[in-house]
DNA sequence: ATGCTTAAAAATGTATACATTTATTGTTTG
DNA sequence: CAAACAATAAATGTATACATTTTTAAGCAT
């Protein structure tokens, strides 16, 4: 697998440190690469926002803050409303059989952390992609991918995961039948309500 | 100057080629350096959004297109309205000074493209920052950056520049007398009506 | 003791050389 | 003659070695 994705997944596993800048030398042995490849990596991580800088040369990882988790729920809200709007009258029955399988096998209990945000990604990609707006996409999967740092929270001490299904399940009704309104509104609920409790529990740490 | 900077500048100046695959032992000959930092430029570019895959590997520039157009002013639109709407209460008398100092600066005639669309960046940039959104106001300085390739069009064909101005002149306004409603309401209006024009102009051709 | 200067170390940035993958072209075969 | 295959050329990906920058820490002066 590349290197960035493998970084990024020892990101949300916690498997490096935070905080302190990430030596390429320590990283081209932990990873058995030359530094070539880590540059490229951390470089690609620095600019999708998973890595900030650290000093004057160097990244590191960010910590959590409740800001960042709140701005990622409200950006996903109005760009992701935008794109099912648009997506709305072209998904077909099929894009929607589609969803709710890959809803229901978020109930699978041996799931990974990653394995649960990808999945999560695939059923809102799933709806979105009828639309066809490259450049939209592209932001909201970008938002998307770096929400999962949170989802350890989520699906952790905040106990959301049933709550989420059931929310997927009424949202598939609405564009099933055709309720459009209704169907954004709910797209709309499920995220900042999800954002809400995350922040609100991010603020009380 | 960092040589993505270059790269950009370039491309927004059509120096490069568009749509056919970018050769790194080109570009470095070009900018008088090695492969490496070549690749790390092209690198960030490409997970930017400023330059596309091309075939399995390399990249391109890629169209110009009213789909992507439309999308950059709608995701400006809701995005930058959220950040309005935070920073309004923060926004000081000399961070409006500072913003009216910026937007008559874009009427200097001599000003290049490139340094229009910083202007202009600027200017959005001095309201925003007081709203403190570090994750918020990274993603919409990307898509405003984006957008500046747009720019030839806005000033050129279309004629936009002194609307633009008045524009911003309004909103400076309505947020001096804190009539937040009207400022954020102008705001949308401004960046829609900008993309409107641009993305039929761009269908047209 | 504290703060500044300076020197050494350790880190990142860059160049060159090599490995691997991708694209192209020429040949062969049905 | 077209299509598929193979061989070659050319591009990107990676490793190693070197240059430059940044950090750290030690020494000196205040």
């Amino acid at each position: 697998m590349d290197i960035s994705q493998r970084i990024k997944e020892d990101i949300l596993n916690s498997k490096l440190p935070r905080g302190v800048p990430l030596r390429q030398v320590v990283l081209s042995e932990q990873y058995g690469v030359s530094r070539i490849p880590i540059r490229d990596a951390l470089l690609s991580l620095k600019v999708e926002g998973w890595l900030v800088p650290h000093g004057k040369a160097g990244v590191m990882i960010p910590d959590l803050n409740w800001k960042e988790a709140e701005d990622l729920s409200l950006m996903r809200a109005e760009l992701e409303c935008l794109l099912l709007d648009m997506a709305f009258g072209c998904i077909l029955p099929e894009d929607i059989a589609k969803a709710r399988c890959l809803t229901n096998r978020l109930n699978e209990p041996q799931l990974s952390l990653i394995g649960r945000g990808e999945l999560n990604w695939l059923f809102h990609h799933t709806l979105y992609s009828p639309a066809n707006r490259p450049a939209l996409h592209r932001v909201v999967e970008g938002l998307n991918k770096q929400a999962i740092r949170y989802l350890g929270f989520q699906y952790g001490p905040l106990g959301y995961r049933q709550k989420s299904q059931n929310q997927h399940e009424v949202l598939l009704n609405f564009i099933e039948s055709g309720n459009k309104t209704d169907a954004i509104d709910c797209l709309r609920q499920h995220i900042l309500h999800a954002g809400t409790l995350l922040s609100n529990y991010l603020k009380a740490m």
